[in-house]
DNA sequence: TGGCATAACTTAAACGATTTTGACCGCCAG
DNA sequence: CTGGCGGTCAAAATCGTTTAAGTTATGCCA
């Protein structure tokens, strides 16, 4: 119980206990390699001594391994903390990790290499959580380490995805109930532009990397296809960020208009919240007056009023799946989880 | 561009470039320590080997720092990612840490200090959200890094706290309006239960180790006792995690009684968001046949409706200052944050 | 020219663990 | 008596860096 000054290291305590450095070690690496009874001395006086076991930096050093995950965000970590579906995921993640007995690791595909290149050779393992910004995937992929790609796909790296087109066709077709319907898209970033805009005809044939929103926007362009309605570009509205902020801009212009939308698609629930603040500002009922869908399910989906009608795409279960299958290396190459239509209030009554 | 299959280390790179590993290490490390255009020629010709950067544990092993902070969750991880309080936290935490270049490694207090005592020896710095549950505390604060305590106090580490006792006297105050009110308590976890359950008289007099949750029942039997109104031990329903399904229990319990209660405090927006929606769906109104205050202030409680009235008390900005705290020597040992009422519809109409 | 500071690198010793190899001790079988 | 064997423990090499100290080479001034 005495209080040390300087951290003791594994030397020091060896000889502290008279024992040598390789036993110390083993005492708490090899129960097999020495007796019980002097095990659990060392573990007790080494502990007395104020030693809390070996330095991770020197360990990982010398076995090659650390027991550290890394989950490498596409965004900000600050960013991504206030996402709901993000957390989720991280939920899923530390769930399967903390039983795995791995510490957490939180990167940003964002930051430059220089920043936290070094912090990049210590994890066993990567989640890649969303298309990354930065070159840290290219980098990392040639490291040979586990590696898991969630939420997109590159080269011939494991992944784990959802069939987004399908997905947002299935909800745009709940939705729309007429050919007459006049239907908006609050949409994920897609573009390059940093401001809330409407698209232009030329953003929908670009190259996109965008690919969660590119591919919710080609469900819904199915969709209305298939239902007979015009969506135009200029009635999509553009959100350079997931938030209820960026929608509640989009939703007022979208909901200024003449005539006005009769159906608002919006790729998150997210960016649904920001809309349906704003249709009760402007004293538009949902969903008599205007009928709304997101996407995810997030936990809040259920609980605003009026419940959002969305697709639930089981976060929390994708990052355990995502953990999981690190380590494994008997997986599919490419999995894509089952995503389910959830028919609440603001898409107005079933049919 | 060529792609190795071992990872390179420093040694290995210098050889091949024709210098020694000071020069190569110099060049990742100090600039002014070798000519510019060696510099760059290693840097490029490095990188072009497939080689990053130095590597994290051997380069921490040495410098005995690794840039890297840890926070130490009370809760597991998973829960931690549920809790928007912790996430808002952890927002600000991660925003300072990125501007100052350090990453971030989440641990929990709640593992057995076997498990990631290892991972506790890297970081440079640890934050402590929450009382912890274990006995990482005791070992790390005895390290000599730097510490800082939120949201609790003890020893003589920094802390950075508000004045729970303060603010939910505050919102109670302003919720209760006459001695003949009828105030019921929805509690975070304050007793060793892990059930839904009410309080008894003797729990109000133990021991307790959960002070937020005790400093808030202070504050609210406080803010009875100067309004005249009582408030038994049987009107405290104790909720042994924070979350709205807790709170739905809880609710069910406390507003099918007779007479039914006209206020009900929630020790968080998470357990007021279940209460509300508990009133909901036993048609009562909210605010004009119940009032329910909350406390944190989360998005949500400005989006659900009726919007909460709450205590504001900046969880991104305490994750800001927690960090920012971390490593200045110069601030005071114990820092309070100010808090605010915040009025809104659930409370009813102001005065 | 000599002396000396300075720039540009190199050498080599840590950093704190893990692990292979081998030493030592007692004991039993041959 | 001795060789071998199981059970323990110690010595030393090693992991990939950083950095103090040392070595040249060069420029500058008296």
């Amino acid at each position: 119980m005495s209080a040390s000054n300087k951290p003791l290291n594994l030397k020091e305590v060896s000889r502290l206990l008279g024992v040598s450095t390789a036993t110390v070690s083993n005492a708490f690496n090899r129960p097999d390699q020495l007796s019980e009874a002097l095990r659990q001395r060392i573990l007790k006086e080494s502990a007395e001594l104020g030693y809390h076991g070996p330095n991770l930096a020197a360990r990982s050093l010398r076995k090659g391994k650390s027991d550290v995950v890394a989950v490498v965000l596409a965004d900000t970590l600050s960013y991504s903390f206030s996402d709901p579906v993000a957390s989720q995921f991280l939920q899923g993640v530390s769930e399967v990790l903390s039983h795995k007995k791995k510490q957490l690791l939180l990167l940003s595909s964002r930051l430059a290499s220089k920043e936290q290149s070094s912090a990049e050779s210590l994890p066993d393992g990567f989640i890649f959580y969303g298309a990354p910004k930065g070159d840290a995937f290219e980098r990392i992929s040639r490291s040979g380490k586990p590696i898991i790609a969630v939420d997109f796909e590159q080269g011939k790296v494991p992944s784990l995805n959802i069939n987004n087109q399908a997905a947002a066709r299935a909800v745009a077709l709940h939705v729309i109930r007429e050919s007459e319907e006049r239907v908006a898209v609050v949409s994920l970033r897609l573009i390059a532009s940093d401001r809330v805009c409407r698209l232009e005809k030329a953003d929908l044939q670009a190259e996109c990397k965008e690919v969660i929103a590119y591919n919710r926007l080609q469900g819904y362009l199915q969709a209305c296809q298939e239902k007979g309605v015009d969506l135009p570009p200029h009635m999509i509205w553009h959100t350079p960020m997931n938030t209820p902020e960026m929608a509640e801009k989009a939703a007022y212009e979208a909901l200024t208009i003449t005539p006005r939308p009769t159906v608002i698609l919006c790729m998150s629930d997210v960016l649904a919240l920001g809309v349906l603040r704003v249709a009760q500002s402007l004293h538009i009922r949902v969903p008599e007056d205007l009928r709304i869908v997101g996407f995810d399910d997030i936990p809040e989906a259920n609980r605003c009023t009026p419940s959002l009608t969305t697709v639930c795409q089981q976060s929390i279960e994708k990052g355990r799946i995502a953990a999981r299958c690190l380590f494994d290396s008997d997986n599919p190459q490419a999995q894509l989880m089952e995503t389910r239509l959830v028919v609440r209030r603001s898409s107005g009554d079933t049919h």
